[in-house]
RNA sequence: GGGCGUUUAGCUCAGUUGGCUAGAGCAUCUCGUUUACACCGAGAGGGUCGGGGGUUCAAGUCCCUCAACGCCCA
């Protein structure tokens, strides 16, 4: 039996000794070259599956490309995630009791360094228990000096370029992590909520509106009410004011045709409408534009926490409002709505469902909020054009309008989506991109290069003077300084009528230090100084976790100084743009985009990948995601642990298809027994199936378990006598299989190869039938693999290996040659040369087997065959993949072992149907056709079928025997038991007839369609008309036996 | 609301340009412990390819339509 664990320990070390997956830069530009960054593992936690999954296809690939004698990279690093990792050592902390605030800046950020140093060592370990062969020794982390210099130097010459800047805008704000989130950090959740239908009275008493909301907390914050210009009850407001309930301010009502017209009879939302929007700019982004529209006064009555409040904006709050300020938006909701309803201002309330943003991290409801944040200029012809440029045409069609098409920049149209349909997904994303929110009020990230102070208009230079000339509120403009002249960047913009804020990004040390510039008395500390001597203070903010990953295939190669770095010199020029990413598809817009993007710019044109493969996405049984609240997850280690490495890759990879989703049932392991066995389920309020919290010992003697759904959920925490139980899967149980198969074979095989090695190396055509019939499909199944992983069909990979290991070589001609092989040298060569090349083959999706197996199959192979091309090697990590010429491919060999496969497959039929032993040996009497058959076949069906004697036809047949039709001929079978059964006999037969009058029924009736037989190419209806020959041939050989019975 | 994907054996999935009696693994049933492997071998049973309509000599495959499920975008 295989053993995993003692393979893996040993194996890893052996890699770990050769370093064997260490490669340098070339400087040969026509040597071929194959790379992979990995898309960083956020250091929040341990991998999962999913990332099982991503990190198993990019190290086949990588391991295929080595062993074709690429100089391949495969970049190994991990991601610090700024609002993920903070958030959960925000957590961690405080059920210690300590807050954030308390511990200060610098100490929190050294305990989440901690955390950070923590998982970024499991995460290690874990990739190379999963057989990984990245380049470990220049691993990197998205803020380590390498990657904080790309990210300085990189956001500067934004900055400088005119595609950073600040503005006031609504944001999407989490109020629980209280940072701002870019819009594709928000995810729409549909939520079953009430519209409530408000009555406004008119500031002249004559009347009231009733504006619908979904959110009346934010009336507080109403500047205006709006209703369709073409409304007809528009004409009885027109001009008119509206004395806003409990605050008191009178505010207009304004005409916009973004309003939705009520119409019962319309489409959902005019269903719903009453014709008046109650319009709040501080707190909806729609409400917003309106504003805009209008000239609406902007007042913002909420704080960071979500909480009413009067300290950011709210300057008229009447003593009817004050009762509430301070509170929360859920509690200021049922204040408001109860408050309506007691003054007679209520007019409905109805149940609506609608989707709400929630924050991607603390699921909380995004509240719109309105703050100073920075912005990259994404929808910049720069960035945007250039990542719809760079899109390959038969993908994606024509750029849309207004977007510069592509021209001879090196890297339009080389960017390819497999499958396809994801590139289609990817232009319309950018089709409707909106400017890029980068800064997060977090302390953990890189933090924002930039020293801001504010000025008043009175007070500003000339040269700021001159820069805001005809500049309105909130448009920045560059401004020539001495901050510039020192190296610097310089904006200005002013925040209100009178204050101006000036900005000043400084460039990192080392490219300061290049830069040509006027005055060069400062280096970047001096810098700094001179600009807080001088009243600015540093944005607090720090970066998107995605700027710095949107870097990464240039930040872990150098860029943008390799030199400061020498471990990373020649990298970009031998790797970027490098061969494949391969992500989940969430990470479209997030990450891929903004890649495409920032390499493009950085490096004229240039791309960060040319392939993008999307893989599925794992679901539990019931086809829902994976996730760490439903406690369905299943744990790469354990797996690792119960199937080994190779199982689990093995499995995965064969999963890997271009359509589907894979679907894993989840079992659960018994901890006391250790048995797996499928889980009692129960439904939840949300509608998700998920093991119940306590479940019962298979072993059905009463004990009990908890379940990861239950302590995920808190329901229940398990106990010495009610452990927690571990999930699994038997999905995994066929890549077991397959390892533990493999490593059986060879333990045969070796015993089988003794003899000395031929002198010369072995002709294909010297060889006994069955050897040139292995060969041949050798030399087919690796062309086969060679198109599979070209295409990413990582599926077709696995399947065929399978195949060809299992049912041609194990099955077949393991046991074929087991009475010849020892007595035959030639055979013996054979035999070595196929186990060898089936280790290389199977080597990039089972690495610690074949490794495993390595010596022993080196060290017995004797021989060589001409046309197979095998050179040793010390390790099959290195080793060249295998190279046969395509002469070995035998398609006669191939018919001739079908037709005997088929005869001898008849025979075992018969043999089981009469439970014949299998050490028994039987005769068989054949005409002159089957005879030839069997001679070509060289002893391949007397091994396979347990044939004693072949004996001719013509000879005097035995009293006892049965018959079989096949191919036209009648095969007579003897010695099989002492009696014939008959009855057994006739049914027998009786089957064998109905199928065949079947097939013929079948085949007469599309012959005697004269359609078929003038349209259906000629050598199809040939087919049709022989095979009606050859099974009515056989027809006649079953009903004459039949009739032999009675 | 727009887009994409899925629906094939009890389960998980293959099925390239339409063309042999629609395949695999697991599960089930029968037989077998033949010194590579019971994480095994030999054999068997099991599908009107989600429903309906159409094109065609021929449809799991192409077109239309309906339904269910999932994902993305608004």
């Amino acid at each position: 039996m295989y053993s995993p664990a003692d393979a893996e320990t040993d194996v890893l070390a052996r890699w770990d000794e050769a370093n064997a997956f260490a490669v340098e830069p070339t400087t040969d530009p026509d040597e071929p070259t194959y790379s992979i960054v990995i898309p960083p593992p956020n250091v929040t936690a341990a991998l999962h599956l999913g990332h099982a999954l991503n990190n198993t296809l990019q190290d086949v690939l990588t391991r295929y490309h080595r062993m074709r004698g690429d100089r391949t990279l495969w970049m190994p690093g991990t991601d610090h995630a700024g609002i993920a990792t903070q958030t959960v050592v925000e957590k961690r902390l405080l059920s210690q009791g300590i807050k954030r605030l308390d511990m200060g800046r610098e100490a929190f950020v050294e305990k989440t360094q901690e955390w950070k140093d923590e998982y970024e060592t499991v995460i290690l370990e874990q990739l190379k228990a999963l057989g990984a062969s990245c380049d470990y020794d220049r691993t990197r982390f998205t803020m380590d000096d390498v990657c904080a210099t790309a990210v300085r130097h990189a956001f500067f010459t934004l900055f400088q370029d005119g595609l950073i800047y600040r503005g006031k805008r609504l944001v999407n704000w989490d109020p629980v992590t209280r940072t701002a989130l870019a819009d594709d950090e928000v995810e729409m959740e549909e939520v079953e909520g009430h519209m409530w239908y408000l009555r406004y009275p008119l500031a002249d008493g004559s009347g009231h509106v009733v504006v619908a909301t979904t959110r009346p907390e934010t009336m507080l914050g109403d500047t205006g009410v709006a209703v369709n210009p073409n409304d007809p009850q528009a004409d009885a407001v027109r001009g008119k004011e509206v004395l806003l309930p409990i605050v008191g301010r009178t505010i207009p009502i304004v005409e916009d045709d973004y309003v939705v017209m009520a119409d019962p009879e319309g489409e959902a939302k005019a269903r719903i409408a009453s014709g008046f929007l109650k319009v709040t700019p501080a707190h909806d982004p729609n409400d917003w534009d309106i504003g805009l529209r209008h000239d609406l006064e902007v007042i913002n009555v909420m704080g960071p926490d979500g909480g009413i409040t009067d300290k950011y904006g709210w300057t008229d709050v009447s003593d009817e409002a004050r009762q509430f300020v301070g509170m929360s938006r859920e509690d200021a909701r049922t204040a408001i709505v109860a408050w309506f309803e007691a003054n007679g201002l209520l007019e409905k309330v109805i149940d609506y469902s609608h989707s709400v943003g929630h924050s991607y991290r603390s699921h909380v409801p995004i509240e719109p909020w309105l703050s100073d944040q920075w912005y990259v200029a994404v929808t910049d012809d720069r960035l945007r054009g250039s990542a719809l440029r760079a899109q390959a045409a038969d993908q994606a069609g024509e750029v849309p309008e207004g977007v510069t098409p592509p021209g001879d920049t090196p890297g339009d149209g080389a960017l390819r989506f497999m499958p396809p349909r994801y590139a289609r997904s990817y232009h319309s994303w950018h089709e409707n991109i909106r400017d890029w929110c980068i800064s997060r009020q977090l302390w953990w990230g890189h933090q924002i290069p930039v020293w801001n102070r504010t000025v008043s208009v009175a007070d500003a230079s000339p040269e700021i003077t001159a820069a805001l000339d005809g500049a309105g509120v909130d448009q920045a403009r560059p401004v020539e300084s001495s901050w510039v002249s020192a190296g610097a960047a310089h904006l200005v913009r002013l925040v209100t009528e009178d204050e101006i804020e000036e900005s000043v990004c400084v460039p990192p040390a080392s490219s300061l230090g290049r830069l040509e510039r006027a005055d060069t008395s400062m280096d970047e500390p001096q810098l700094v100084a001179a600009l807080e001597a001088d009243g600015y203070v540093r944005d607090p903010d720090v970066l998107d976790t995605w700027f710095s990953s949107g870097l990464w295939p240039m930040s872990t190669m150098g860029w943008p100084w390799p030199e400061d770095f020498p471990e990373t010199v020649g990298l970009l020029d031998s790797f970027n743009p490098t061969s494949l990413l391969t992500t989940a598809r969430e990470i479209i817009t997030l990450w891929v985009s903004r890649m495409v993007m920032f390499n493009r710019y950085f490096m004229d044109g240039q791309l960060p990948f040319q392939d993008v493969f999307i893989h599925a996405m794992i679901q539990d049984g019931h086809g829902q995601k994976m996730s760490k609240s439903l406690g369905n997850g299943v744990d790469p280690r354990d797996i690792i642990h119960t199937h080994g490495a190779d199982a689990m890759r093995f499995s995965l990879a064969q999963m890997t298809t271009d359509t589907q989703d894979l679907r894993m049932p989840v079992d659960t392991i018994c901890p006391h027994t250790g048995e797996a066995f499928t889980p009692e389920f129960i439904i939840t309020a949300a509608g998700h199936t998920v093991a119940a919290p306590i479940q019962q010992s298979p072993a059905g003697d009463g004990r009990t378990m908890v379940s990861l759904y239950g302590v995920a959920t808190g329901q229940v925490e398990p106990t010495d006598d009610q452990p927690l139980a571990r999930n699994t899967s038997a999905k995994f149980d066929v890549g077991r299989n397959f390892a533990n198969k493999v490593w059986n074979a060879t333990r045969f095989a070796l015993g089988s190869i003794e003899a000395d090695a031929p002198a010369e190396p072995v002709a294909v055509a010297d060889t006994a039938f069955v050897d040139r019939w292995i060969l041949s499909r050798l030399a087919e199944t690796t062309a086969t693999i060679d198109n599979a992983l070209g295409e990413y069909h990582f599926n077709v990979y696995a399947d065929t290996l399978y195949h060809f290991v299992w049912n041609d070589f194990c099955d077949n001609y393991l046991e074929a040659i087991k009475p010849t092989v020892r007595d035959t040298p030639e055979q013996q060569v054979v035999l070595g040369t196929v186990l060898d090349a089936i280790l290389r083959l199977m080597h990039p999706v089972c690495p610690f087997v074949t490794e495993a197996l390595w010596p022993a199959v080196s060290a017995a192979r004797i021989g060589t065959i001409a046309g197979v091309d095998l050179p040793e090697s010390p390790l099959v990590v290195n080793a060249t993949w295998p190279s046969i010429d395509g002469a070995v491919i035998d398609s006669s060999a191939a018919e001739t072992f079908d037709r005997a496969h088929n005869l001898a497959t008849e025979i075992r039929r018969l043999r089981a149907q009469r439970e014949v032993k299998p050490k028994q040996r039987i005769t068989i009497h054949v005409d002159d056709q089957v005879g030839g058959l069997i001679s070509d076949a060289g002893g391949m069906v007397e091994t396979l079928a347990g044939v004693g004697t072949v004996a001719s036809a013509n000879e005097e047949l035995p009293q006892v025997s049965s018959a079989i039709a096949f191919e036209g001929s009648q095969v007579i079978v003897s010695d099989l038991v002492d009696e014939v059964d008959v009855g057994a006999e006739a049914e027998r037969l009786d089957k064998a007839i109905a199928d065949l009058e079947g097939q013929i029924k079948n085949l007469e009736g599309r012959l005697s369609n004269e359609g078929y037989v003038n349209n259906a190419k000629p050598e199809l209806v040939q087919e049709s008309r022989d095979q009606l020959v050859a099974k009515q041939a056989d027809l006649e050989v079953a009903q004459a036996a039949r009739a032999a019975l009675d």
